[in-house]
DNA sequence: CACTATTAGTACGTACACGAACGACTAGTA
DNA sequence: TACTAGTCGTTCGTGTACGTACTAATAGTG
């Protein structure tokens, strides 16, 4: 290569439009960790209760939809590795939010719900619930708003 | 605008339009955790060394642009806790990827910097970190990629 | 100069996240 | 029926994330 005639053949920077300069903080994953760090600030002291993570609040709502579900189904439905919900599921029932029993026509599974008082716990949650996205989105017109869900809603 | 036939002033609906029902799994915070989730996978098996996470690699790519930083100045320049920077650096040191000495000029401070082993895996690692960028937004048109990333810029 | 506020780093506790390995159970098949 | 493959929950190890509390050092103020 590199002989004579070189000279011309468009004046390309290597790294102008098509390879623009790497930026970690343009880079979709590091965006993604920091929005997802603030969104869960903005969950923590929004929610209403200090002590309910945004994990723990999901895995709620599921099983107040549901009513009752298994620990392996409840962690498919909110995105969690089997040994995440254990510890999740786990802190839950020690605070008495959640109650578990042995599915009866399954031995392997157990089956999980809300006690009474993790039920008026989401309750009282919900209320919050879409504040708490309100704020995560406040820097956002309306329109973006919807834009961003949409694309999250397809990479996620 | 909307002169005579307009008519009575828009039947909105309480529960429709404005106020749509509240689904966990169109939430922000929630997509942003599943998101993450994807995209952190996606670094592991394409970053080209299953042994650097993403922070860590975040920060040996700062670390390689400035030099030498203290703890805390890297920890703000790629958006981590002190006491989070605190675990990645010591993991960091331990594997010696990261040296560290005391800033002469401030005894408070450590200064960091890459070890030349440290130096030769950044410049490993940065030659996938487009394709990792590039598999995680797969799923967007290159308009959407755009997009997104404006977005997560402005919430981040 | 002394006092105070701030900053840098460390240590501890809690929680999410997930791979890997394990035992118990179920389901599918030869 | 016996064997095998897959599922369910648990445990362990590593790592991110952050609040709080603490020490040491610096910076700012009177």
């Amino acid at each position: 290569m590199r002989n004579v005639a070189k000279k011309q053949q468009e004046p390309k920077m290597v790294s102008s439009a098509s390879t623009r300069p790497y930026r970690i903080e343009e880079q979709v994953g590091y965006l993604l960790r920091r929005a997802h760090q603030r969104a869960s600030a903005i969950f923590q002291v929004n929610i209403g209760d200090p002590n309910i993570t945004p994990t723990q609040y999901s895995s709620m709502v599921k099983l107040n939809e549901y009513t009752e579900l298994s620990q392996n189904l409840l962690g498919r439905l909110v995105g969690m590795d089997k040994a995440t919900m254990q510890g999740v599921v786990r802190r839950l029932k020690d605070r008495k939010l959640v109650d578990s029993r042995p599915d009866p026509g399954d031995a392997r599974r157990t089956l999980l719900s809300l006690t009474v008082g993790g039920q008026n716990i989401v309750n009282k949650l919900l209320m919050n619930g879409p504040a708490v996205s309100r704020e995560t989105l406040k820097p956002l017109t309306a329109i973006e708003q919807r834009q961003l869900l949409d694309l999250l809603s397809k990479i996620a």
